[in-house]
DNA sequence: ACACTTTGTAAAGTACACTTTACACATGAT
DNA sequence: ATCATGTGTAAAGTGTACTTTACAAAGTGT
């Protein structure tokens, strides 16, 4: 599943690191979702869709892959 | 993480087994999300959501356990 | 040149989101 | 009474979403 993680991020200017402490997850999460290693657990997407503000729709796109 | 998948399932009148089929996990998976066994992956999610033409946000409500 | 921050990555471990098979129970139809 | 359908649950297994510790490399400031 892809995403702008990075893009968002960049966009509010915190750090893997930052956004890490404030969902609540280590910085190799982050870092790994970003980088399309695996996807976020629904919760995870939740406090992420919640500290950008936005839907978890927008952060991550499904349907690209479907196999 | 609480959710109305049994009121959605209801309204489009679909069994538990009909539901798993659609979006391709088994009818134990289902069966575990609605009874708040485990919450689903964010992937079986976004499934859910277009089965039920709504928003991830509308058939799981986060906030509740955030200890 | 040295320190500091940020990012990428690896290894080993834990927890959980799934699977398959299988059985019990309730309901409704014949 | 029997049969089919729908639901709940259990056990054992697999893959992945996380963790911690640790190191390498690039960029920036002094």
């Amino acid at each position: 599943m892809e995403n702008d993680l990075k893009v968002w991020r960049a966009k509010r200017d915190v750090t893997q690191g930052e956004l890490a402490d404030e969902v609540g997850v280590s910085r190799q999460t982050i870092n790994a979702i970003e980088r399309g290693r695996y996807d976020p657990s629904l919760e995870l997407a939740f406090e992420l869709a919640a500290f950008f503000d936005c839907r978890i729709e927008d952060l991550f796109d499904y349907e690209a892959e479907n196999e």
